[in-house]
RNA sequence: GGGCCAGUAGCUCAGCCGGUUAGAGCGCAGUCCUGAUAAGACUGAGGUCCCUGGUUCGAGUCCAGGCUGGCCCA
């Protein structure tokens, strides 16, 4: 006997319950442990989650493939070290801390106590790492959790050290000053990767318009525009472009100005234009800045240079220039020999030399700057301006740009190595691998560096009397090296504050020398991680097996400049080798309308609430189902459809297979019929099933969920809308024969396989089935994720059975439209069908599946249209796909001949299966596609080359048989109303319409055997029997069941 | 300006190696079946497969150019 199956299951109630039991039976230890012998090995490599906050539904889907993947190479027997594994360092814990510190500034953390400090951010990814831990483990994410790794580890920290001296000793380890993105919140510089990503905000900055009084021509002026006014106190030339048009314009105020002739519009006030001259005239005009009466423009000289990227869509076609306040300014200068002035400070404020502005935030002086420049005659107009300008991804602070000093790994030398690495790595989807080298060709050295307190504390020192710079490799060269400092530092973590305390002596000058402040970007430490958390340094044996891995995973964006590059950087540096070997991306999960989530929208959905309310196997289902280059649009409404269309019919196989099993006191361990003795409909079945075993296997060894999973949808379609439809007889009937045996034991197989199929992607379904049905079988394993993955047989696989089946269900639609345009319905026996086939061969096959046909279709007989007479129109087509091979270019000329013959006797000739001449050609029959448009008496439909026709005329007896089985129906609902037992018999009781009794007459019979009726009669019902007032065919009659005793 | 991706029904998306009558789900209208019963099936309406050219006997599918949207880089 199997548990009796709740056909309305509470999918998340039965998770929870199933986690208790693996909990309990420790599962997850023997899943663990199942492969530890085995030779075959699956290198998995978790790209670590950051553990800063609960996960979201999005983490989910990624962490579907993950636990999908390494499932199914468990069931396949591969060894793997579960390992997952935790982000901890970087500025994204640091404003979490502070935000719940309720600090707002690095003087206030430096008040508050770095050791403090860096001890909270710590403690916050370690409680953290245990939330996101539990909510793995609900989504059924089987790892080895007391074994995740953490970047902030001393391993990880110390085996990017090494990557930094080895990149150190190769020389691409530089200090550079460049003008960066800046946060003066954070006090950090921002490196490309970061500001690139959701790193813009629409605002409404100044627009400002102001003149630069030429120096060499008296009264006249450029006219340039602006929307950063904080950087005219830095300007030190102006961009024209050298071929755009230029015009020299008097206004109606007396002005005269020079501006972009396209650009005239934006004076806003009358004018007329003097002189017109390229760009280029204007090259190397002196002009008097803005702020030249600071004392840091003390000097300078203004001039304007030529750029060819001066935009004609917006300003005057004059830019101003402050190479110290402006990244691209600043490139630019290196080439003009433009003066570079740096304004800022850190925070943003203004340093010395600024007069009037120095000690006083960039966010606050454009009001003076306005009244300085109207002071001074300069100042022209002002408007509002909205764009996208960019914020700090973390605290949304608006950035400046920045001159500093930030630590760089040079990317000249590794670049093309790089793109080689990559080539060698399969990318899914494809396009990756071009992303990835699109990125590897733009992007410019790596900035390592930054100015914080909570990250890998980059182990370079930089002698302050000779500026030698060393970089120390590992904690014992630290020991050895240290001079000053070694044993406040050990004991801890090599983090700020302790770190700090380390000292060395120059090998050059012999000074002491103090490690510099800064802390190192968060991809290193995700980067390093197929050499850190698999003994790169300690243990080559080991990492040799498990390096590199053989599949990774995360989703697209940020990615392809962030951890996949970071890998790449860092595993071609070390090894010159490919870290991974195949990487499966995925784009962006969006909300139900596919709209981005947002926490501050809305419309973020937490993963709690997610499990509880789809439960994790309908979330799983929709992920793995997910197209991986398409943005995926969750919501509670797409998971339902998901668990309507694809879990409930699945578990509502499982429910009616347990049903009846239990009814029949199935018992599978004492074995069926071999499978080749089977009907043709259970062969066709498992037919299917080793096909299907087939083909998902192929895809998941490709690393291609998709297509299993929809071709597993397909399958259980399939077996739920024609297998157990059409079996259902053969479940119910009362004799226990060969052919109810064979029944069972090939939906309990197809079962049983599914089961193992879909355990990879929905764990708790699966085992809940599986543990329900393997419980009679004596070698079972006792979960279902500590089986074997199903071997499809190949020898039960039988195109001919699939091509049947695709028959009998095509005709079987086309009979049911036939039906419904005539007004029959099924329950109406009809005399018969005919139908019309593609060829000969297909009507080969039609005898084998014409039994089912009749029966779905509910007709006495099933016969082939060969009166051609009464076909009152044809429908003749080529069939181009074997036409065009054969004819190539003269397939015109065959399909232009068949126009013009007799299509009543072409189709009569390619039913009879002869050569068919056409015009100069002559066809073979299966060449052709006949169809018949319109025959005497019947309903008629047609697709593609198939017909099947019904009667419209139905005679006196089929009537009759039709009102028995209208009693059938209305008395099975009686039965099911009543809340009769499925085995329960009964007694009908019916009065009303004379014309009944010869229904009845007729047909008792069958009517008994189909209700589980001992006697029908007519009379009134007793007391207690179940009555309905029903019309049966228009008969008017009241009826009554009553149940017998057992 | 460059790279990548997408454009198919009202909406969300399938469509393998090119085969001539393009599918599913949702939604809408209607019907049916049901001893799987708070499921299921069918029918119908709804398409310029973004546009233009090319290759081909044949193009949603391949090629070129363009348009629109998204992502990325300048």
């Amino acid at each position: 006997m199997f548990e009796p199956v709740d056909p309305k299951m509470d999918f998340p109630a039965m998770e929870r319950e199933i986690l208790r039991w693996w909990e309990e039976a420790g599962i997850v230890e023997k899943y663990l442990r199942r492969n530890e012998d085995s030779p075959k090995r699956f290198s998995f490599i978790d790209g670590p989650i950051t553990a800063n906050n609960p996960m979201g539904v999005h983490h989910a889907w990624g962490r579907t493939y993950k636990d999908m993947f390494q499932r199914y190479k468990t069931m396949k027997g591969f060894r793997q070290r579960y390992q997952n594994g935790f982000d901890c360092q970087g500025l994204w814990v640091e404003v979490e801390v502070e935000k719940e510190l309720g600090l707002d500034s690095k003087r206030e953390i430096e008040q508050f106590g770095v050791e403090r400090f860096v001890e909270l951010c710590k403690e916050r990814v370690r409680k953290y790492a245990a939330v996101q831990t539990g909510q793995s483990i609900r989504l059924g994410y089987w790892m080895d959790w007391d074994n995740s790794y953490f970047t902030m580890s001393d391993e990880n920290n110390y085996t990017i050290w090494h990557f930094l001296k080895v990149c150190h000793e190769r020389g691409w380890i530089y200090e550079g000053t460049d003008v960066m993105p800046w946060c003066p919140r954070c006090g950090t510089g921002l490196s490309q990767q970061e500001v690139v990503t959701e790193g813009y905000r629409e605002m409404v900055h100044p627009g400002l318009y102001l003149m630069f009084p030429l120096l060499d021509r008296e009264g006249e002026s450029l006219l340039v525009w602006t929307t950063t006014p904080w950087t005219l106190t830095s300007n030190t030339g102006a961009y024209v472009h050298p071929d755009l048009a230029y015009a020299k314009v008097l206004t109606e105020d007396g002005e005269v100005l020079y501006a972009l002739k396209s650009r005239l519009s934006e004076i806003k006030r009358g004018y007329e234009v003097i002189e017109e001259m390229p760009g280029r005239a204007l090259d190397g005009l002196r002009y008097r800045g803005p702020f030249d009466e600071l004392p840091s423009q003390r000097g300078v000289e203004h001039r304007v240079v030529l750029w060819e990227e001066v935009s004609e869509s917006e300003g005057t076609g004059i830019v101003h220039t402050a190479p110290g306040a402006g990244a691209e300014d600043f490139k630019i200068s290196k080439q003009t020999g433009l003066a570079v002035i740096a304004p800022l400070d850190e925070f943003g404020v203004f340093v010395d030399g600024f007069d009037w502005l120095t000690g006083r935030s960039v966010f606050e002086v454009n009001d003076g700057i306005y009244e300085s420049l109207k002071a001074k005659g300069a100042f022209f107009r002002l408007e509002d301006y909205t764009h996208r300008y960019p914020v700090c991804w973390r605290c949304d602070t608006e950035v400046v740009f920045r001159l500093v000093d930030e630590w760089f790994i040079s990317m000249d030398e590794l670049r093309d190595k790089i793109a080689d690495v990559a080539r060698r790595v399969r990318w899914i989807p494809e396009f990756g691998l071009q992303r990835e080298l699109d990125w590897l060709r733009n992007m410019d050295d790596w900035m390592i560096s930054k100015k914080r307190f909570w990250g890998l504390a980059l182990p370079v020192f930089k002698c302050g009397d000779c500026g030698h710079v060393e970089v120390i490799g590992s904690e014992t060269e630290l020991e050895a090296r240290a001079v000053e400092g070694w044993d406040d530092f050990a004991g801890h973590s090599p983090h700020r504050p302790w770190i700090d305390a380390v000292k060395i002596q120059c090998s050059e000058c012999e000074a002491v020398v103090p490690r510099i402040k800064d802390v190192g970007n968060v991809w290193l430490d995700a980067g390093i991680v197929p050499y850190s958390t698999i003994g790169y340094r300690n243990d080559r044996d080991y990492w040799k097996q498990w390096f590199p891995a053989d599949w990774i995973s995360e989703s697209f964006p940020g990615q392809f400049r962030g951890w996949f590059y970071s890998l790449l950087v860092m595993s071609t540096a070390l090894e010159d080798t490919e870290p991974f070997r195949n990487l499966y991306s995925y784009a962006t999960m969006r909300d139900g309308k596919g709209e981005e989530m947002h926490k501050s929208k809305g419309n973020a959905i937490w993963f709690e609430d997610g499990a509880e309310k789809m439960g994790v196997d309908s979330m799983r289902w929709l992920y793995s189902r997910q197209s991986p280059v398409a943005n995926l649009n969750f919501g509670f409404s797409t998971a339902d459809e998901v668990r309507r269309r694809f879990i409930i019919p699945l578990w509502n196989i499982y429910s009616f297979f347990v049903t009846y099993a239990n009814i029949d006191g199935y018992d599978p361990s004492a074995g069926g019929p071999p499978a080749g003795e089977r009907p043709e409909l259970d062969r066709w079945i498992l037919s299917e099933l080793n096909s299907l075993t087939q083909s998902v296997t192929q895809s998941l060894d490709g690393y291609e969920p998709e297509p299993a999973a929809r071709r597993i949808e397909a399958f259980v379609e399939d077996l739920s809308n024609w297998y157990v439809r059409r079996s259902r007889r053969r479940f119910w009937k009362s004799d226990a024969d060969q052919d109810k045996l064979a029944a069972y034991t090939t939906l309990y197989e197809c079962l049983t396989t599914l089961a193992r199929l879909l355990a990879p992607f929905i764990p708790f379904v699966t085992e809940s089935m599986y543990r329900n049905l393997a419980a009679p079988i004596a070698d079972a394993r006792e979960s279902v994720h500590l089986e074997a993955f199903p071997e499809a047989d190949e020898s039960l696989i039988d195109g001919g059975l699939s091509s049947a089946a695709r028959l009998a269900m095509r005709l079987s639609s086309l009979g049911r439209a036939a039906r419904s345009q005539a007004g029959v319905k099924v329950r109406q026996p009809v005399e018969r069908a005919l139908v019309k086939l593609r060829s000969a061969s297909e009507e080969m096959r039609l005898d084998s599946v014409a039994s089912q046909v009749r029966d779905e279709l509910n007709v006495k007989e099933l016969s082939v249209l060969d009166d051609e007479s009464q076909v009152s129109r044809f429908d003749v087509r080529l069939d181009f796909s074997k036409v065009g091979p054969k004819y190539g270019p003269r397939t015109k000329e065959v399909s232009a001949a068949l126009e013009k013959s007799d299509l009543a006797e072409v189709a009569a000739l390619a039913q009879s299966g002869k050569p068919v001449p056409v015009g100069a050609f002559t066809l073979e029959p299966d060449e052709l596609v006949v169809a018949s448009g319109a025959i005497e008496g019947y309903s008629v439909a047609s697709e593609g080359g198939y017909t099947v026709a019904v009667p419209t005329d139905i005679s006196p007896e089929l009537r009759l048989e039709g009102a028995a089985r209208e009693l059938v129906h209305l008395l099975q609902n009686m039965r099911r109303a009543a809340d009769f037992d499925i085995t329960d018999r009964i007694v009908v009781y019916y009065e009303g319409d004379a014309a009944l009794d010869e229904v009845i007459g007729l047909h008792a019979g069958y009517i008994r055997q189909e209700t589980l009726a001992d006697d029908v009669r007519r009379g009134t019902p007793p007391e207690g029997a179940h009555v309905e007032e029903r019309s049966v065919n228009g008969l008017s009659a009241r009826l009554g069941a009553m149940r017998q005793a057992r």
